[in-house]
DNA sequence: ATGGTCGGAGACCGA
């Protein structure tokens, strides 16, 4: 099984380079974070026709979140329950005997701010929501833009990232909270080079120099962290021309 | 020192 994840920022515009990113990885499940469309544009077609169905919470202009599965989505959920949220950033469904949710956590702007405050209040309702999942499912993958690099080998400056927004202690500590739950990094459950990266920022010179932050993940339950087979990043999106300033993140696991 | 959206310029969000 393999299971993916990708910020693509804008499904409209990336629609070309997730069907042939589809085409060649063939993932069982990808989930996809700012896809930035209403549920009516949804490329439902398009996906159908690679043999992908979807399920997916969009809004105008922002966020929006959707899984790609070739199997059944069954008990499809959108958001996070309690959480009064108009913010599209959650979307849930099992595929096979696995619970997959694709979260897209907010980005906080800046330590201290408002928007920063919603994320941490965001990240404690979402673990808390977490812990009921996995207690209803044994085999549990949360992926997707978690907007935090959670340690600094995550980062490629930790000098020049410390204390800001992404990294900072407070967020650091509500990561370790998600794993607290009984999830696992799938990435750190293998050995790694050093400086891989998610995300790099647009500019001619952040890519080629790979001045980036891993800030996309594939969080796992115990039973599934014990059959995972690798956990890796594909930066190859990353230089096509037009990317998305995020590349997928894939993890596959040993079938029973 | 850059991208996407909405809307028809530039504010807003992103990370």
């Amino acid at each position: 099984m393999k299971l993916a994840t990708w910020n693509v920022n804008s499904l409209t515009v990336r629609l070309p380079q997730v069907l042939e990113w589809l085409d060649l990885h063939q993932p069982d499940v990808l989930a996809l974070q700012e896809t930035k469309v209403v549920d009516e544009r949804f490329p439902v077609a398009a996906l159908e026709a690679l043999g992908y169905g979807s399920v997916f919470a969009g809004q105008k202009t922002y966020n929006g979140v959707a899984l790609l599965s070739r199997r059944p989505l069954d008990n499809p959920k959108v958001g996070v329950p309690g959480l009064d949220d108009p913010q599209r950033r959650v979307v849930a469904a099992t595929v096979g005997d696995v619970r997959v949710v694709c979260v897209y956590v907010p980005n906080g702007q800046q330590v201290g701010s408002e928007k920063f405050t919603y994320k941490l209040e965001w990240l404690a309702a979402t673990r808390a929501w977490l812990e009921a999942e996995l207690a209803e499912h044994t085999r549990v993958a949360v992926m997707g833009d978690l907007n935090i690099a959670p340690e600094d080998r995550d980062v490629h400056s930790p000098k020049r990232w410390e204390g800001q927004v992404l990294v900072s202690a407070p967020e650091r500590d509500a990561f370790r909270g998600l794993l607290g739950t009984g999830l696992h990094d799938a990435f750190r459950l293998h050995p790694q080079p050093e400086r891989v990266f998610s995300w790099w920022n647009y500019g001619a010179l952040a890519f080629p120099r790979n001045w980036g932050l891993r800030i996309d993940h594939i969080l796992v339950s115990a039973p599934l962290a014990a059959v995972c087979q690798s956990c890796e990043i594909d930066v190859g999106p990353r230089g096509h021309t037009r990317p998305s300033d995020h590349a997928p993140v894939i993890a596959t696991f040993a079938d029973p």
